[in-house]
DNA sequence: GTCTATAGGCCGATAGAC
DNA sequence: GTCTATCGGCCTATAGAC
């Protein structure tokens, strides 16, 4: 059923927000229209009439915070740091992260948006890796998206085992990052750039 | 409240079962009381007399899949290659595993059980490449235990976004992983061993 | 061990009044 | 835009017969 309501309208934005935080503090499960009507002060019938089901609220929240994500990221990139900021990039994002890719996992238009959402976030950060190799002068030897995919495959990971409460091999693995992180800010070299 | 049916119950396995089929299929949300009872043809009270809760069913399923899980790892690993058992370790349990974290994420239970398992897993993946290097005759410049966690992020990472439909920059990294995994069979020497 | 019966509740969604 | 009213459905869980 298609959207009536405006996409300007001040409760359909309030009721983004409410399902956006009770994915964080309950999980997508917790979001029904009784418990987002709740938090918006109305009945529940008004979620339907914003939003056709609930899939597409789930659509929106993920556009919006998708969104604040991206620019979050792309200012941080202009900082000092592109590579501990690409290594800090998932700590915010993991447990509500995973909340998506469980609903996108059985919901094609929820899936549609997480994977072009990620393909952003991945362009975007291999281009500041390559500007940023081209910068220090060094010319890498693993192409960017390469090294893209891999320090986010990590960084992901890591934010969501800690989420969970896994932490074997953690601080070993920190403290390696570090070592490779400052090697690389230091000389230039790394596994992404030289093996031997 | 308390379990009452036997471990051993045949209607017991066949519900196991049939939680980790309607899981794997539908996803969790889908594990209802109705569901599981229609699948093995009895009404749905059945499952309120073997687990007390749903919540018991899922950790029960969790540790007849994690058993499952640990015991192909351990014989997988006792073949040839334990690099590329390693890297091929999460490609089977990807969209399952995740089922589970998100439940984890908001179930006591069910996080105890996963975080039991994950860290047996590192522990059995960290004492076979240990092992491995041993037998190599390569001395690891890097714990094991951090190569395990980075090579089990990877490839969970990059199982996840496959099932997810996200492939930016896979191909190429399927490439570099070839060549680092062929580089180190061959000479012994990688980012897991030497970095300049 | 499995059933019937039933409780008490929440769900998404729609029709139509105002 | 928001409401009342309502549909039909699914849920977990318990009590007690057999």
């Amino acid at each position: 059923m298609a959207r009536k309501g405006a996409q300007s309208s001040e409760v359909r934005a309030q009721l983004v927000e409410a399902a956006n935080q009770l994915i964080r503090e309950h999980g997508c499960h917790a979001v029904t229209a009784g418990r987002l009507a709740e938090r918006v002060g109305l009945k529940r019938q008004i979620v339907h009439y914003y939003f056709g089901t609930i899939d597409e609220l789930f659509v929106a929240v993920l556009q919006q915070e998708g969104e604040k994500a991206r620019a979050r990221f792309v200012q941080a990139l202009d900082a000092d740091q592109p590579l501990r900021t690409c290594w800090e990039q998932a700590n915010n994002a993991s447990a509500h992260l995973l909340e998506f890719m469980a609903i996108a996992m059985h919901s094609e238009s929820v899936k549609r948006e997480l994977t072009r959402y990620a393909d952003e976030f991945r362009d975007i950060q291999t281009e500041a890796l390559r500007r940023y190799l081209e910068r220090r002068g060094v010319a890498p030897s693993v192409p960017p998206v390469v090294t893209a995919l891999i320090m986010a495959s990590i960084s992901q990971a890591f934010a969501l085992e800690e989420a969970l409460g896994i932490s074997k091999g953690h601080a070993e693995t920190l403290d390696y990052i570090e070592e490779v992180l400052s090697a690389f800010e230091a000389t230039g070299k790394s596994f992404a750039t030289a093996q031997s």
